[in-house]
DNA sequence: GCAAAAAGAGACCGTTCGGTCTCAATTATG
DNA sequence: CATAATTGAGACCGAACGGTCTCTTTTTGC
C-alpha cells in the first residue's frame, strides 16, 4: 500500500467520528485539519470535496457498526436465536464503536431534507441491514423454526425501527434502560409471536 | 397584542418548519430573512441570537406535534384504548404539523453532541410527553384497565421509541408501511400484554 | 394630529466557511 | 543515487456566516 492510500485511509479513520458527532454540516474543515493533523492542501490531495470525505466517513463508521452488530451472529443455529443475538449485540454496543451513536440514525435524520448524496447512502445503509435480517428470517421460515405466517421484511422493519427509537431515547435520557426494555420486548415477542411452534393436533 | 408582538409570533411560525428540515446549524440568517420577509435587523430586533430563535421554534413545532397527537385522547374513556388513540394519531400524522419530521427526533440528534440549549429543550420536551403517556397508563391502572405488573415509564418509554424507531425508517424509506406495522404490533401488545384480564377463578 | 416610542431596513463588521493553487519536501522507481 | 512522481504545507480566494449599529419609518398613546 502506497504511502498515499495509507494516509487517505487514516483520514477517513480520523474524520468518521467528527462526522458522526456533529454531522455534515456540523463539521468544519478546521475541525478535520485538527483531528487528523493535516493542512487543506493534505486532506484535498485526496478528496475531491468534504462531501465525498463525508461519505466515505459514513460508510467507514456504517462498516463498524454492521460489524459490531453481527459479530458472532451467524455462528448461533437457530434462526431466532440469531435475531436475539443480534438485539443483544446492539443493545451491548449502544449502536456503534465509532462515537456519537448510529450513523445512520444521524445521516437519515440530517440528510432527510438535504444532502442527497448522504441520504442515498443512508438509505442503502438500511436497505442492506435490512436485507440482512430479512434473510435470517426466511431461512428461519424454511427451517420451520419460524411461523411461515411472518413477513420477513415486516418484521425487520420492525426490529430496526424498535431498536433505534431506544437508542434515541436512551441516548437522550442518558439512561441504557429503554435499550434494556426494547431487547427484553423484542425477545418476548419473538418467543411468543415468530417461533414457530409445534403443530398441535387438531 | 401590539405590532412587536405579532411579528415575533409570525418569525417563529414561518422559521420552525426551516429549523424542522434543515436543523439549527443548516439554517441560515439569510434563510431566515427570506422565509419572514425580514432583514436582520427586523429579526434582531426581537431575538437576541439565531440560538434564541431556535429554541422557540422548536417550542412551537413541539407545540403544534403534542397537540395533534394527544387531540382527542382525553375523551376517550378506556385506559388502553386512549394509549392506542395516541398512537393512531401519531401514525396518521406521520409525526408532524410542522414540515420535517418529528421535532424531538430532530433536535435530539443534531443536539446530540452540540448545542446544549437545545438539547435540553428536546429533554424537556421528552420527558413531558412520556409522563403524559405515563400517567394515562397509572390511571389504567388505578381503574384496573391496566395489568397493575405494568411499569408506566417503561412503558411510555416502549411506545415513544418505538414509534420513532418507526418514523425513521418510513421516512427513510418513502413509505409509511412501517408506521402502519409498528402501529399494528403495538395495539396487539397492548391488548395482550398490557390490559388487564378479568381475574379468573383459581 | 403630534410627540414619543417601537420597529425595521440595510450598510457594515470580523470571522469562518469550503475550496484552489503553487511550491517545497518527501517518496518511489530506474 | 539520481530523477521523476507523489504528497503535503500553507498562502490565498470569494462567499457566506452570525451579529451590530445607525438611521428612517411606522406605530402607539395622549
Amino acid at each position: 500500500m502506497t504511502k498515499g492510500e495509507q494516509t487517505r485511509r487514516e483520514i477517513v479513520r480520523k474524520s468518521a467520528p467528527l462526522f458522526n458527532q456533529k454531522g455534515y454540516e456540523g463539521t468544519s474543515l478546521s475541525d478535520l485539519m485538527e483531528a487528523t493533523g493535516l493542512q487543506k492542501g493534505g486532506i484535498y490531495r485526496h478528496f475531491s470535496s468534504k462531501e465525498e470525505l463525508a461519505t466515505e466517513a459514513f460508510d467507514y463508521s456504517w462498516g463498524k457498526a454492521v460489524t459490531g452488530r453481527l459479530d458472532g451472529v451467524a455462528e448461533v443455529p437457530d434462526c431466532v436465536n440469531r435475531l436475539k443475538k443480534m438485539i443483544e449485540n446492539f443493545v451491548q454496543l449502544r449502536a456503534g464503536l465509532v462515537p456519537g451513536g448510529c450513523p445512520l440514525m444521524n445521516t437519515a435524520v440530517e440528510a432527510d431534507d438535504g444532502n442527497a448524496a448522504l441520504r442515498a447512502r443512508a438509505k442503502k445503509a438500511l436497505q442492506n441491514w435490512t436485507v440482512r435480517l430479512s434473510k435470517i428470517t426466511r431461512e428461519g421460515i424454511d427451517k420451520q423454526q419460524i411461523d411461515h405466517h411472518i413477513d420477513p421484511l415486516k418484521l425487520s422493519q420492525l426490529i430496526i425501527g424498535s431498536l433505534e427509537g431506544a437508542l434515541l431515547i436512551s441516548r437522550l435520557q442518558n439512561t441504557d434502560e429503554p435499550l434494556r426494555a426494547i431487547k427484553q420486548h423484542l425477545s418476548e415477542y419473538l418467543e411468543q409471536n415468530v417461533r414457530a411452534t409445534i403443530r398441535s393436533n387438531r
